[in-house]
DNA sequence: TTGTAGGCGTTATCAT
DNA sequence: ATGATAACGCCTACAA
């Protein structure tokens, strides 16, 4: 395999000579330029990635950190989706910087194994919520910039993006209560503890209390974030003695799931129950009626968490930042809506 | 920040020992074990990647290229989500033989570059179809292992693996012939010379021939593997003077588009209109009528590809390889079946 | 504009 | 079981 050394005596010049052109400044004429570019050709020689990350110090990587890129078999049953989004965002950012992106789900490694083979060879992590211990976060916090993404629990000295989940919630539960005057309105959770089926409750509770609403303690059902949690919560809102005019759930799976339950058990949507969702996957859209629900930007949450991770390896010692994502209502058939009409973005 | 030889010093020991103990392998005792882990710890030290790769000539990295993971900012176009599926397969993979995975869109403006820069932090490289031209494609391979991923134009000394495009096509077009006896069918294509497109097409021909049916010289139309595309293509099959009574569509997105079309056009399927796509998308399921398809296993395919690389990186000179792997027909009520059951897999 | 040479942090090969 | 030390391939002052 050639080495710089070789493409230095081909091209007869020296070895700083040919990083320089490789780097792509300046300092060189071009006739040298064309002689190294050609020798580096003919040896088809690229220069190595390890032997320039331990020279300069920068691996030229950003890496990504997910809870589980894939705990199911069940082809059906698609894993959240918007890690897919998230990967987009961040590799274009990457990109546009001319660096890379490492992904690793932290499924079988924890902490300092992860650390080892992931955090040793990148320039800073984005790592999600919910893939790290506080222990394991802080640990690696120590070795490379961190950037957390969707985490509101802000950890000491981190930089973090997420979405306004509380005011996308609140803003599509006015929707439902104002635009549509329901007044019994119900909330289905993912998981009990989760940190965005607790902000979205309480952005619903927030819509529910602006109205003048009695607000409920807790989430009328919990549906786990999958389908088939969505069609048992419905039909666990559907023994109460006095079923609620509207449900919004926590997400969009749910709610699909919750529309298979009230169509086998033959309640109109939206006539006798409006649904509304959160995330605006893909089948959301294709579903009938149509979901209305509240869009997450998850492209742009990775694009911005890799942007603020440049700015930290940049400037180590600048100040943290918290970058707060607005989302945007999406009104389809399934609230009442008649058309598929966009409105205003919160926050 | 803390290096081997802090480590080292600290722990009473040579930097080999270090090395050893951080390998884990054998050769120390448990007490010496015990002192330079916890010496590592107390300084928070993570051997730098670069400089073991530089070393040991190997980085623990493998890289995906992507044709273009992002050239929409239409949030409701989704550009091939099986990109995702493949992305968690082969991160499976990799994570199972203790290796990262790094991704990187070739298509943009920087895109050349980045992909020979990428070239040089992996030990090798899954390339997908249409991410690389012959040429760039035959220069690194001179560099790194290279595994062709659903690119069946076997490049020369390349290992590859793809799905039975062609099988899966003329699976679901018998299907559609001998399960209802339609007779007379349509096919219709995504972009003009695609590989997978013409290898459905392909296997279209072959189960009419199989059949005794006059086999058509090309598609009917052209989709642009859009839903769009399917909508417009649509239209142009309704035109005809005697529509089909059965068509197949490369992929899901344009057969989803063309659903759209007949419910607008106010022509029942199946009844009238039979529809069948190819890839089962996460929309296929939701949408009305659901969609009988031909599932890719699209995870398995990173997956695969990235343990032949493994191979291929092991042994270089080892025997060239090309996977195959089946694909599965899935009937819902697209075609005309009653229920959604499963139809048995290809090759 | 170009060359010289020291160092980046590990691993691996010999010894012991 | 452990240590000394030469690579590993490149970058980057510093000189010329």
């Amino acid at each position: 395999m050639a080495t710089i050394y070789h493409v230095a005596r081909r091209s007869g010049v020296s070895t700083a000579t040919v990083s320089r052109v490789m780097k792509g400044g300046t300092g060189f004429s071009a006739a040298t330029r064309e002689r190294v570019l050609a020798a580096a050709g003919e040896l088809a020689w690229v220069p190595s990635g390890s032997a320039r990350g331990l020279a300069s110090r920068r691996t030229g990587i950003v890496g990504l950190i997910f809870p589980d890129l894939d705990n199911t078999d069940e082809p059906g049953q698609d894993s959240p989706l918007y890690f897919d989004q998230i990967i987009r965002g961040a590799e274009r950012a990457a990109t546009a910087m001319g660096d890379a992106v490492l992904i690793a789900g932290s499924r079988c490694a924890t902490g300092r194994d992860l650390v080892f083979s992931v955090a040793s060879k990148v320039d800073g992590l984005v790592v999600l919520a919910g893939s790290l211990s506080k222990r394991d976060l802080d640990q690696i916090g120590r070795s490379v910039p961190v950037v957390l993404l969707a985490d509101r629990a802000a950890h000491r000295g981190m930089d973090g993006v997420a979405a306004d989940n509380r005011g996308g919630a609140r803003a599509i539960t006015s929707h439902l209560i104002v635009g549509h005057g329901y007044r019994e309105l119900a909330f289905v959770g993912g998981v009990q503890r989760a940190p965005d089926s607790m902000e979205r409750f309480a952005g619903f509770r927030d819509a529910l209390k602006e109205a003048g609403l009695s607000i409920p303690e807790a989430p009328a059902a919990l549906g786990g974030f999958t389908e088939s949690g969505g069609e048992l919560a419905m039909h666990e809102i559907l023994r109460a003695p006095r079923p609620p005019e509207a449900v919004v759930f926590a997400n969009d799976q749910m709610a699909i799931g919750a529309l298979s339950t009230l169509r086998r058990a033959r309640i109109p949507v939206p006539a006798q129950m409006a649904i509304a969702g959160f995330d605006d996957i893909a089948a959301a859209r294709h579903v009938r009626p149509a979901l209305t629900t509240v869009r997450q930007p998850m492209r742009d949450l990775g694009e911005q968490a890799v942007r603020l991770l440049f700015e930290r390896v940049a400037e180590p010692d600048g100040a943290r930042r918290a970058v707060l994502l607005s989302t945007e209502v999406v009104l389809r058939r399934s609230c009442g809506c008649g058309a598929r009409v966009r409105a205003g973005a919160t926050s």
